[in-house]
DNA sequence: CAGCATCCCTTCTGATACTG
DNA sequence: CAGTATCAGAAGGGATGCTG
């Protein structure tokens, strides 16, 4: 496997800042802060399945090879999985995350041609974020709900 | 018919799915995976000032009541640190941020009127991810930025 | 199967002008 | 100061038809 090592020598500085606006990190940010890209990075994470994620899975420093069933998947299999993404959206977005180098494409020249997408280790890194982000929407679903339906009511 | 329903009693009630396209938490997910959310919420959170964010922090269980410098802030103050973002946009992101629950808007009956927001529980439970979510933008640019290079050379 | 191309509608987003 | 209201362009997103 590719042990990929992150060669920081200077984390110190902050060398990019995502409220400003011209900074590239922005743009990054406005990526990766995307349902699809969400979605699609749970999906390639391992996060499907039951659709729930496990709590006890969260805290990050469970056994590793475990959390990460980083598994290819189908273009076809992402589709099912993502109920309601477009043909296009879907092509668009695992287009931009490979070029960020978050996924790998891989063209099988079978008959039906085959074509899978994979986390790098740099999307694994991100999944890990997306993997809490859904879990947090599912999780505080009710509360925000509840808040909603008490804000609708203006009445005195 | 619908025959897939995970109606499976299992103990940590899976109720919510993201993957769902039907699912409430699916549009919470796309609410939150926006660009404006998470600096708002970065913004409230306390991430501002040299506009780094510190590797320490990061790990979350450091001394709470340092990490969360969660102040109220006012709505200039805000505009002013979210670089680019339009008065429509923060209005209307702000107005759907506090219906959720993530934050209060305080309006004190000065002479020009003064109108403070800040985070709730809620909004700081979500702010953990967004701070991340940030830092992990900012850290890795140069990643994204170095395969976005190689990605448009064919380099045949 | 895994796209790409096209049409078309909706939403987002920014800019401008105007109040309490 | 902290909005509201409106306009117009840009981007998001879906539906359909067509390839290798």
């Amino acid at each position: 496997m590719t042990t990929t090592k992150p060669v920081r020598q200077a984390p110190t500085k902050a060398e990019y800042d995502a409220f400003l606006a011209a900074c590239p990190s922005r743009q990054l940010l406005d990526r990766i802060s995307n349902k699809w890209v969400v979605l699609i990075l749970c999906a390639l994470g391992g996060d499907a399945g039951d659709g729930a994620v496990e709590e006890g899975r969260l805290d990050g420093s469970g056994r590793p090879g475990e959390i990460d069933t980083a598994r290819a998947m189908r273009y076809s299999e992402i589709a099912r999985l993502l109920a309601g993404v477009s043909q296009k959206m879907l092509t668009q977005t695992l287009r931009a995350l490979e070029r960020d180098g978050l996924l790998t494409r891989t063209v099988t020249p079978t008959v039906p041609v085959t074509v899978t997408y994979a986390l790098t280790d740099l999307g694994r890194s991100l999944h890990r974020l997306t993997r809490e982000l859904r879990h947090w929407a599912q999780t505080h679903m009710d509360e925000v709900l509840a808040h909603r339906r008490q804000s609708e009511t203006p009445t005195t």
